[in-house]
DNA sequence: AACCAGGAGACAT
DNA sequence: ATGTCTCATGGT
C-alpha cells in the first residue's frame, strides 16, 4: 500500500542515507553571515576560496570588510561570482551588522525583527536572511531554496510555483516552529543540499527506499 | 563545450 | 503579483 509521504518521512529517509550534516561549515556566527551572501546562486567550493582568501588576508571581519577598498574585496571574493554585486552586498551586510552592535546585540532581538531586519538590508532576500537567522541565531525558520522547491514538487508534496513564504509556511505547519525545532531545521536543510547537490549522479534517493512506492517521479529526485 | 551552482534586484508587464 | 535580464567564477 502506498501512504503519503509526510515531511517527517522524507526527513527520515534523507538523514538514513545521508547521515548528519553538520551544518553550517563556518568557524562563528559572522562567517556564517558572510558564507549565505557569497553562496548565492554559487557552488560552495567557490565560496571556500573566497573565504580562504578574507581569512588570510585577515579581513574576515566586520570591520575590516567595511574599511577595505572596493577593488580589494572584490580581488579576495572573486572566485564566487558576482563579485562586483557581492562585494556590495557585503559591505551593506557589515555596516548594518555593525550599526547594531554585532551578535551580542542582535542575539537579543526577537525572531521576526532580526528577519525583517536582515531583508531590509540590500541584497539580502529571504533564503540568505534565514540561513543566517537558523544557522548563525540558532532560530526556528525553515530555510527554503530551489533544491527545497524541486525535490518536493517530485515527491507531489508542494504544487509548483508557491513564493518562498507560502512553502516555509508549509514546512513550519507541518514540523511545528517553537525553539525545540531548530536542531530539525538545521539538518533538514543540511540535507536538502546535499541531496540536491547528488541528485541522481550517486543514487537516486527514490531506488530501493520507501519512498520509491509513494514517489510520482521515480528515478528523477 | 554547454550547462549549472546552497539568489536577489531592477525593470517591464 | 508575475516574468525576464543580469551578475561571473569554476567544476562536469
Amino acid at each position: 500500500m502506498s501512504g503519503r509521504l509526510s515531511l517527517r518521512a522524507v526527513y527520515e529517509r534523507l538523514r538514513a542515507e545521508y547521515g548528519g550534516q553538520q551544518w553550517w561549515p563556518a568557524e562563528t556566527p559572522f562567517e556564517v553571515m558572510v558564507g549565505a551572501v557569497l553562496t548565492q546562486n554559487t557552488a560552495w567550493t567557490n565560496v571556500e576560496r573566497a573565504i580562504a582568501n578574507l581569512r588570510q588576508a585577515r579581513a574576515l571581519d566586520p570591520e575590516a570588510i567595511v574599511r577595505a577598498p572596493q577593488e580589494r574585496l572584490a580581488e579576495w571574493i572573486r572566485p564566487s561570482g558576482y563579485f562586483n554585486v557581492k562585494t556590495e552586498r557585503l559591505k551593506g551586510l557589515c555596516v548594518w551588522y555593525l550599526e547594531q552592535g554585532g551578535h551580542a546585540w542582535l542575539q537579543g532581538w526577537p525572531t521576526a525583527e532580526l528577519r525583517a531586519a536582515l531583508l531590509a538590508v540590500k541584497g539580502v532576500g529571504p533564503e540568505t536572511a534565514d540561513d543566517i537567522v537558523l544557522y548563525a541565531f540558532h532560530r526556528p525558520v525553515f530555510v527554503v531554496d530551489t533544491y527545497t522547491k524541486r525535490l518536493f514538487e517530485r515527491l507531489g508534496l508542494l504544487e509548483a510555483g508557491l513564493g518562498y513564504d507560502a512553502v516555509q509556511q508549509r514546512f513550519h505547519q507541518e514540523l511545528g516552529r517553537g525553539d525545540e525545532a531548530v536542531p530539525l531545521f538545521n539538518e533538514y536543510h543540511a540535507l536538502i543540499v546535499e541531496h540536491g547537490k547528488n541528485r541522481c549522479r550517486k543514487r537516486p534517493l527514490c531506488e530501493g527506499c520507501d519512498l520509491q512506492r509513494d514517489c510520482p517521479s521515480a528515478g528523477q529526485l
